[in-house]
DNA sequence: ACCTGAACACCGTTCAAGT
DNA sequence: ACCTGAACACCGTTCAAGT
């Protein structure tokens, strides 16, 4: 007798906590953060939703562990990329630079992990990568201890909160979207010109910015706060 | 005969959208997120959840309304602010600077809100204003339109993405919360030496940083980066 | 014109029962 | 040792019925 969660779907191997992260990770990428539910897991295993409680202690330790492993993902393919790329042309600016591009690309294809975990410590493999490839690399630089942990906290968390702000627009139900793009033309387009003329004389450059040359801007600026503090 | 939904709460004057906006500013500000529900301000003016529907379209549209709120709350107090330093004595810089501090401290007083709303465009008269005041500043120091615009979004996003990283971590349940900043200790402080050279060196930093003064790194950053392209 | 209350389709989670 | 399935306490939302 089949199981009426399961009708037509692949069936995949039994559950295990690698099996339920990938699946979630899955879910995440191709439907995003709405089909991040324990029944809708389950389905995808023809199992009941109660099931995972076998293999996670609660919904927040799988995000945990999705959001590490995308730190992973992400951490691999910085280093793919980094040993590709010439040996002798990438100073220390150009590899945090290939961090944060691999970051953002990677944040993006799962925005709703990256909704869910961006204000999260992880403590998990993926996240201890970055935290001690980032140290280093700042910390080769000869500033004091204090300074190198704030810039190192100042280009993470821009990372994080810039790639998230991206993330959670993208993550929106796609109506909801439309509308709030729309009230650069709708709402700032027509507001009057002798109270809000800056406004008016931008609306179409507001409308056009690509949030990826936002995200671009804050760390360039960063890396050159960090560079004329170290004298390089 | 009095309804059970309304035992020993203040009764509040009849529904209306501000009654209901400011009743839920009142739920984030002293019960955080999870008290933003349509049953739970119900309650508060001692009325069935779906008397909300009579003025308002769904949850969304009050969550914009409640996040355009807090953006005028904010700018006004950036005004009284401004208002009351000496007149002589801020330039551009510390205008923008001011403008940070006060958003900063003001969307951590509505973490929920903050959480709720930071990659949104509410379209409303908070945000006007802080439009077209930032945009203004801006744009008064001469530069070229899409630069003056790309400043505009990497000076905004950094601000609403950064308040949101924090609001969201204060936004976490207490006990979620304790572990995950107790990671920096645990799982950071004892891994390996020979591997983590840089964390392990780093750790008690790490565990210390404050994050408004992360905020601040990364908003002085950018000023400076403007200020330097500007010339001034 | 405005509010009620049952109902619907969901959530995460617990727990006794099955194999 | 692992999974099932009913049940619980929630969500936002719809809709017919009340006043």
């Amino acid at each position: 007798m089949t199981t009426a969660a399961n009708n037509g779907r692949s069936r995949k191997a039994g559950l295990s906590k690698d099996a339920i992260v990938d699946c979630a990770l899955e879910l995440a990428r191709t439907e995003g953060q709405g089909a991040l539910t324990l029944r809708r897991i389950g389905q995808e295993f023809g199992a009941d939703a109660t099931a995972f409680y076998r293999h996670f202690r609660d919904k927040d330790a799988l995000v945990l562990a999705c959001v590490d492993k995308m730190y992973s993902i992400a951490f691999d393919e910085f280093s793919a990329h980094s040993a590709s790329s010439r040996l002798e042309e990438h100073d220390w600016q150009d590899d945090l630079r290939a961090v944060a591009s691999t970051f953002w690309n990677v944040a993006q294809r799962y925005p709703g992990l990256t909704t869910l975990g961006f204000s999260r410590i992880t403590g998990g493999e993926g996240e201890q990568r970055y935290v001690e490839y980032i140290l280093r690399t700042i910390g080769r630089l000869g500033l004091p201890p204090q300074q190198i942990v704030i810039f190192y906290r100042a280009f993470v968390d821009s990372l994080l909160a810039l790639s998230a702000l991206r993330a959670s627009a993208d993550n929106l139900p796609s109506p909801i979207r439309q509308r709030d793009q729309n009230r650069w033309r709708q709402i700032y387009g027509t507001l009057p010109r002798e109270s809000f003329p800056a406004t008016r004389a931008h609306v179409d450059e507001l409308d056009a910015v690509r949030p990826v040359e936002v995200f671009t801007t804050v760390i360039d600026s960063l890396l050159d706060s960090i560079a004329r503090v170290a004298n390089t």
